[in-house]
DNA sequence: GTCTATATTACGATAGAC
DNA sequence: GTCTATCGTAATATAGAC
């Protein structure tokens, strides 16, 4: 049967979205043309548009997708216990997701305000459903008398940006294992919300 | 005296780097245009290139300037006393600095990769230079037995991450004023570096 | 020092052949 | 479903008049 010139699969969709994913991330939405995109798949421009209605569209879905799978792995993760377990399954699960989705932590915080007012509204909601299950995990350690905090949705500001820093610096090839990473940030995320002695 | 039509003062040059922070930092270095910039200066694209060589130039100048006022602001803080207290001072300092500075804090996280090889290298080694001052007052805190840490560089890390993080959510018309923030801050820092009883 | 005008290149998106 | 070709627009940067 004949195979039109360029087609070698059918997964297409999926190979614009990734190769977005990696310019988008490294170069930036507004510097990465669709021309680069398409070239990275190997198609020409104008096949892109057979599997997107236009550029913002793309952007869209990979914050989306990114925001999705976060909070639906993050729900698979068990959420009962004490405090302390909840806040340690929270730091840990962070970390390694974070770590693993490199490119869609990236653009999900650069290309924000790339997004249409509406679009951007839809992701913050996700966001901050995120924010407010670390918040919860905060205010329910705070009532057992296990953590002592001045202001629980501050501190869950806090962990999530200091965590999410690890991204900034980690190589897979440094000086310490991603484990190692994770048993410090664990041990300062302990102190920081230590009931004091 | 003759003037030329659109010459109304002698400060082109910084209101070209004012209008340039303020556009990348709300629309991105690769989305603003040259006219844009200019537009918002009152002069004609073209004009532009009287002050600046290129737009590369224009944004490496914006951040070398950034930098440069942080280390000279940081430095102008006094620098002596219990490792408890330059770390108070570094933890107030980097948050009032930070944001009385938004715009130039916000493009010197994004913008990096818009750099040139040897652009980046020296906002780096500017950027290094101030993580490291951090470490070192860490590192003096666990010498003397103020602190405990088990690894200074990644301490000083998290505790620049948190810290900055400050900037994506706090509203001069919120619930909380910048003091209050300073004052949460300062007890989380105290916290995560702190010797348990 | 700024203007107007322009050279050159590239963009996002679309049309129609196959 | 992808191709080639192209439309309409806008980008950075430069040249020369004033």
């Amino acid at each position: 049967m004949a195979r039109t010139s360029g087609s070698f699969s059918d997964i297409t969709g999926p190979k614009i979205r990734a190769a977005a994913l990696r310019l988008f991330a490294r170069h930036g939405y507004a510097a990465v043309s669709m021309r680069q995109i398409a070239g990275e798949v190997g198609v020409q421009a104008g096949a892109l548009y057979n599997y997107i209605p236009d550029k913002q569209s793309l952007l869209f879905d990979l914050l989306k997708g990114h925001m999705d799978e976060l909070l639906a792995e993050r729900a698979d993760n068990h959420l009962t216990g004490s405090p302390t377990t909840r806040l340690e399954d929270f730091t840990r699960f962070h970390i390694r997701f974070h770590h693993m989705r490199k490119d869609a932590v990236f653009i999900s915080y650069m290309e924000l305000r790339n997004l249409t007012e509406e679009n951007f509204a839809l992701i913050e909601a996700l966001r901050s459903r995120y924010e407010n299950d670390l918040q919860t995990i905060l205010e329910a350690g705070r009532a057992s008398g296990d953590f002592t905090l001045s202001d629980a949705k501050v501190s869950a500001r806090a962990i999530i940006a200091m965590l999410t820093g690890v991204n900034t610096w980690f190589r897979e090839d440094g000086r310490l294992k991603l484990a190692e990473v994770e048993q410090i940030y664990w041990q300062m995320v302990q102190n920081l919300v230590a009931s004091r002695g």
